[in-house]
DNA sequence: AATATCTATCGTATATTTACGATGAACGAT
DNA sequence: ATCGTTCATCGTAAATATACGATAGATATT
C-alpha cells in the first residue's frame, strides 16, 4: 500500500480506529468476556479456552494490551492478565459518542 | 496464515468483530460522520474531503456497505450513499451489550 | 544446580488490507 | 451518436494481520 495515510486524519478518530481494530477479532472479543468471568487469569487458561495456539493467544493479548485494554501483571513465571476497565471505559464512552454522532438513537 | 480460525468462534462475537473492522479505519469512521453531516451524497463529494483516491475511496465505502452500516442507491450515474439507521443501531445496542459484559461501567 | 512451568518472541508462511492508476460501464446532456 | 461525468472494478504493490512451531528467558520447585 505504499505509504499509510491514517495518520493524516483526526486523532480521536484514530484512537477510535485503533480500538475497533482491537476488538476486530472474535478471539479477542472472546478474550475479554473469559477475563470478566474469570476475574484474572494467566495465558495459558485462555488457550485451553480457545481453539488456538498459546503463540496466537499470545499475540491477540498483545494486541488488546497494545491499545490499554487489558493489563498483563508478571507474577513469577506467569502472567495474570485482566481488564483495563478505566479504557474500556474510555473506548466505550468515545464509540458512544461516535453512535449518537452517526445514528439517530 | 494457512486457514483463518475466526469461524470456530461464536456467531455474535464474530458478527460483532466484522462490524469493529469496519470501523477500524479513520477514513470509514469520517465518512459515516460526513455522510450524517451531508445526510446524502455522492463518492465524489466525500473523495474531496479524504485526502485519498477516489478508487480507495471506493473501497472504504464498498466495506462499509458489506456489513451494511451504509447503502448506496444508484440515480443515474451517480450512486447517492446514506447513513443505514437500522443497522448502526444494531451495532450500538450490541456493542453496548458486550461493554456490559466486560466492563464495569 | 537441575528441572519443570509459563509465556513472549522469533522465524516463517499465507491471507487480508490499504493504496493507487487505469479502465470500463452506466447514464445524462449535447 | 458522441461526450462528459460518476463510480466500481481490475491489476498491482506494499504493509499488516493471522497462525503455527520452536526457542529462549524468567521463576518457582525439587
Amino acid at each position: 500500500m505504499a505509504l499509510s495515510k491514517k495518520e493524516e486524519f483526526d486523532t480521536n478518530d484514530i484512537w477510535l480506529a485503533d480500538v475497533a481494530k482491537s476488538l476486530s477479532h472474535p478471539a479477542r472479543i472472546r478474550i475479554l468476556k473469559i477475563l470478566t468471568e474469570m476475574n484474572v487469569c494467566m495465558c495459558g487458561d485462555i488457550v485451553e479456552l480457545l481453539p488456538l495456539s498459546q503463540s496466537t493467544v499470545s499475540q491477540h493479548l498483545k494486541e488488546l494490551k497494545r491499545v490499554g485494554l487489558i493489563q498483563g501483571d508478571i507474577e513469577g513465571p506467569k502472567v495474570c492478565y485482566c481488564i483495563n476497565n478505566k479504557m474500556l471505559q474510555k473506548a466505550k464512552k468515545e464509540l458512544d459518542k461516535l453512535f449518537n454522532q452517526v445514528c439517530a438513537c
